[in-house]
DNA sequence: CATGAATGAGTTTTCATTCAT
DNA sequence: TATGAATGAAAACTCATTCAT
């Protein structure tokens, strides 16, 4: 580890031909693959590069770094997640909405947004070093999303200080969601029982004067 | 040279002096460190070792591996954990038992199990490689909690399925509190607010019908 | 980083281009000079990279541990013996065969087998941990040749018991000639006494009652 | 292995008092057993230390370096060949000598010397980097052998170059007993059929003409 | 004398990255 | 551009040997 000098996070080139951005593709999927399975440590570029069926030297055409590749892949998560916020988002000014509905919707998209590929998911957001933009990203949106929690929250209930149980919210939804989704093999209690059971959860917390 | 059979993660020798027991501390205590600031991947055992000041011959008579540093150290962690839940359920017994004084005691033991090396806990937790041994007693332990606090729900409260309950708390708990320790200090929400939440989150879950 | 499987034997990558297949060569160039000039236990797969004019890494590019050069090595070295083995066979079966002509064929291809590198062969043998897949199949040859023997001496001699005379005669001739051939240097008698000697040796057993 | 300054090969001590020698020999018994399961290359000084239930530090204060000990114990087993050749020679100007009672006699002395412990032979003759002191000693003694046979042959046969038959002689009853009684475990013939091919083939060569 | 803890140079091996083809 | 051979710094780990107790 800690090579001496660290190359750049940003992809080296802007693919624009059709033929470099399937290039793009199959190494990103062959990066999620193969980091799922053998963790961040445990992965190689040669590993991605094979899983790819592309050379190593091409990889590094297209990726100036291994961190590169893993950033690339949690970016998309990211963006991912942002865009699924925003839809929820776009909702919240429904005049019929009620708290039931609300929770409801929340605790499905982070579900959603966790189960595709839980392993994935956890060593990217816990094993991989992620760069400082990528983290403040993470953050940024961590942030809008409570902000537009705290802004309907006052019209469905009567609880002070709506910013902090936003927030509270936001975490205890994302935190629990990406425990259950990542144990959800070795976890004895089944998965639509824990949907329940954080719809209960957020809605008793959001009700608690 | 017929190489033996791959180092296991059990100690190789049992240090009998008393100055072989301080070089085990010592090392233990230099993992500590090197871990919580360099993270698994970039951990070496000759960082560790130069950290102690010990060689790293040595570190090889006492530890066969860096997976058995990581998880001698891990293991300390879970029996400190191990010992602090059996105090906290010495006193579940007590006539005087309040459900706010319940969540309260459980709360400020599970920020106090998680406060004194955040970052090492992390990296300890999600990034090493556990074997199955501790893996299963971190769960077991979990287990055990969540049992324990089932016992008593139902003199305090009258809701359903109690297991169920004190399995989502202990999760909660857990998870709650892994988060905001380990993110404390980007944290824009200080931490006495954070404590006072999380018993009004656990309350409001074990009262809701 | 969940460790692979050890090592193998075989060569890790299938080199294609004759620039790899030119490393390969070198390698085993390097690996043969320095195993003949200090033993098994004394050679280090850096030695020879470097007598190879190469760097360690593409060394393990093409052999997996330092036992696999060694293995190539061996395995040369009988291949070559089994064709000479063969060609050896091959007049076997000329009618004008006699029992001095086929005892002098025998003797020099042995000889010839032994004599290019004999350091190398003592080494090689003699000091490597060689896998059981080149134990077996030297133990096969000799098998061969003892055979293809036993099928000719009743046509040359009238003993009893050929397949036991041909077995010894091989075992005879192997061990005899290697070490003749290996500790030639120190030896007082002169080569061309040791082949005539060696050849009335078997002589004298063949047509022995 | 080449370790910076190769320490010295002579016992460091010569021990005096009863204690010291049962030491010596425990250190010896064990380096036997070590040296024939694991080889050269695959012992340790550690490893004969725990065998002998020794401290490594009393190791090192009766030998001065892993090859001292093995030198030690290559030197009995030339000292007890010797003796043995010396009772054969004893036997040599008995008057009613004959060609094939000598051969017998000499057979059943090699035989016995590399039965004891075929392994351990092998490991020590073969793979031991023996210093020069030992190479020499084991060459003379094989001299003598020949001188000695060399002596008696003219008085029961009438080949000429008495000294050559003596020496080949020799060679082949120590390299083919080496070798049979090292493989014996794959060898399909059996012990007893290979003796006597042994005394026939040694009879068939010192009586051709 | 015995012990066994400590040492550290030396070995094997890996893998991110470069560069000739 | 693609390829894959080559690189070598750095990591894990060993073991003969020393030396404080």
């Amino acid at each position: 580890m800690s090579r001496p000098s660290r190359p750049a996070i940003s992809p080296r080139r802007k693919p624009r031909q059709q033929r470099s951005q399937a290039t793009v593709e199959v190494l990103l999927l062959a990066t999620a693959r193969v980091l799922a399975a053998r963790g961040w440590a445990g992965t190689t570029t040669n590993h991605i590069a094979a899983r790819a069926g592309v050379s190593i030297g091409s990889l590094y055409e297209y990726f100036p770094s291994k961190e590169a590749l893993a950033a690339a892949l949690a970016l998309r998560h990211v963006e991912a997640a942002e865009t699924r916020l925003a839809e929820l988002g776009a909702h919240l000014g429904d005049c019929e909405l009620t708290l039931e509905l609300l929770v409801k919707a929340m605790v499905s998209a982070m579900i959603e947004l966790h189960a595709e590929n839980p392993r994935l998911h956890r060593v990217l957001f816990e094993e991989v070093p992620l760069g400082l933009a990528i983290r403040r990203r993470v953050r940024a949106m961590e942030d809008q999303h409570a902000r537009a929690l705290a802004a309907v929250l006052p019209r469905l209930t009567s609880l002070c200080e709506p910013e902090l149980r936003a927030r509270v919210t936001v975490e205890l939804l994302e935190t629990l969601t990406h425990r259950w989704v990542v144990t959800a093999k070795a976890e004895p209690i089944p998965r639509e029982r824990m949907q329940a059971e954080l719809e209960r959860l957020v809605l008793a917390y959001l009700r608690a004067g």
